[in-house]
DNA sequence: TAACAATGTTAGTTGAGCCTAACATGGTTC
DNA sequence: GAACCATGTTAGGCTCAACTAACATTGTTA
């Protein structure tokens, strides 16, 4: 999968899920949904045309290739990891952690990404174990001192 | 503090990197810190010297005011967090973790920032406790599976 | 001190990615 | 079917941040 720019991966991410909702995505779609003007999704999606990553019609509809769709479909997904990561695991706000995940997801190498989907799996599964790293780690943030040894484990 | 580009953002860490090594940062050295030409520098410190983030006598050093001096500082901190977020943490490659750093650095919301600095603070004390987080977390990366409840803990 | 090498600067170009203004098309409504 | 409106496109321009080529300055060395 070859490497595309923060610009580039914004229109396909858009497109996947314009197309995952509509089934259809027009120029002013993408253009409400980047908040750009149609005249810069036009050009965005000639050059993405001629990349092989999307196919257009003229006055017509835009539709993402099968290489378009897996590397929209990648983006959206680190994005989602981010998300996940930023909200579940250090517990921030939705809209805190949906701002950051936009503007990280165009950043994120493969060995990272599997370390972070480990992190979040691992904070997912703490939660019905008994010792909570969740847990123990807000309250660390709350009160910025550490719980008690084995404070959530029932066992001791 | 204003906002600064990305590109704003590198030349300031790498003059306030080159200022901490050297003492005195030349057009030269940043060109070759930051990979691009030397015109590109003289360019750049021209637009940085009109926002009054650094004064440059012709032909001569390069200097960062105080403004520029807490911009260049405060990228570098944040560079430093994420470094030790995915090194610490995640415990991922030197080189990974300083590339993705490198990345990220730019992208980080305030809020973000804090958590991730309260993840290695709660990282770097469970190392001294019972419930030792990094270990856990490690054991599952790499089995796939929750490690036994209380297996750190000495007092079960 | 004259010449040369290393470094810094200027001028002009390029490409990405956005914009506005003007024009084109196609679908809806009278 | 003609007029109109929403949508799409083209043309041309702007900014940012890089580049090359040519020129200027500084400092070192014969």
């Amino acid at each position: 999968m070859a490497r595309y720019s923060q610009s580039e991966e914004d229109y396909l991410e858009t497109l996947y899920l314009l197309q995952q909702e509509n089934k259809v995505a027009r120029v002013k779609d993408v253009a409400q949904a980047l908040d750009v003007k149609m005249p810069s999704v036009v050009a965005a999606i000639r050059s993405l045309s001629e990349k092989g990553l999307v196919e257009q019609e003229k006055y017509g509809h835009i539709e993402l290739t099968k290489e378009g769709i897996k590397v929209g479909k990648d983006v959206y997904k680190r994005h989602q990891l981010l998300y996940a990561f930023f909200h579940e695991v250090l517990g921030l706000d939705p809209e805190v952690s949906e701002e950051d995940a936009c503007q990280m997801e165009h950043h994120l190498s493969p060995e990272t990404r599997e370390r972070l989907l480990r992190i979040v799996e691992y904070t997912r599964a703490c939660k019905d174990d008994k010792v909570h790293f969740l847990k123990r780690f807000m309250y660390f943030v709350k009160t910025g001192e550490m719980p008690e040894p084995c404070s959530g484990c029932k066992k001791c």
